[in-house]
DNA sequence: GCTGTTAACTTGACTGATTCCAGAACATGC
DNA sequence: GCATGTTCTGGAATCAGTCAAGTTAACAGC
């Protein structure tokens, strides 16, 4: 059901920008890299992750970066409650996300009911309704044994 | 299905502090009747109003009263992605929220699933989950309009 | 009703995430 | 190569929310 992902290139990179119309940059390069390798990292990691490939980046050229790739529909944006934004890779497939309430984890979820779950809100308002996003709360499992 | 809500009075707010073992004051007062006044309303425009209700009330003091009657469940605090936290009187019912693209307009929406609707998820890679927040997006009646 | 205890409020400074700005540096089309 | 428009740098500003110390006031017990 689920192919290997293979784990992209700098090559892939370089094309994922110029098909976005988007230079191809160092920074650039570089923040796609660090959130293709670590899912749903914040800001400040993603900063630490860059610095530590290229050296010297401001942290307003990351928060630029981020913004051009997000608009760009290269990276997704995810703000979950109680935390500060952080960034994932996989863009394009409706899923969700799990929230350890005790340390913050972040997990993908796929929904299980088809693939638009709750969009048929029983009264709406009016408003026209696009898409739906879900934040499952809970435990991770290591918080589960901790408790 | 849905009695009238009653709108409580400064002896219901009363009765509520008491029971979750909270001292009545005025602050808190005037917070719980601000934000069962004004539904999905962000901490300045509460302390906005509280102010024109009471006087002087410092900003630190709202803050506190809003978290303690949150911990205390006669609150929600919501968060939109893109916007700042929000209070709500409406607790205890399994309802969710339509975000409008646009303007940030708010708006309750009772799931249509059950009352526990997407708590099926697919992998939840071990986690136990507890609760699913939905929050749809898309235009609101007004926005759709001037689309 | 008075008083002591302790929770709640005030004041003012502070943090941390994010954004704005102006100038320097750079990728890219010609 | 060169011009040009975009991107990056560094610093300062903003904004929501928090911390800490001291003062005030709710309310339980007399």
């Amino acid at each position: 059901m689920r192919e290997t992902r293979r784990v992209p290139t700098a090559t892939d990179f370089r094309q994922m920008l110029r098909a976005a119309s988007l230079r191809v940059t160092g920074p650039r390069l570089a923040v796609l890299s660090a959130v293709h390798g670590h899912p749903h990292a914040d800001t400040d990691s993603i900063i630490g992750v860059v610095r530590g490939e290229l050296g010297a980046v401001s942290h307003q050229a990351v928060y630029d970066v981020l913004r051009a790739l997000t608009t760009a529909g290269l990276l997704r944006r995810i703000e979950p409650p109680g935390s500060v934004a952080r960034y994932e890779a996989r863009v394009g497939d409706n899923h969700h996300h799990v929230v350890c309430r005790s340390c913050g984890a972040i997990a993908d979820v796929d929904c299980a009911v088809g693939f638009a779950p709750c969009l048929t809100a029983s009264d709406a308002h009016g408003f026209t309704i696009d898409e739906a996003e879900v934040v499952y709360r809970g435990l991770c499992p290591t918080c589960v044994l901790n408790t």
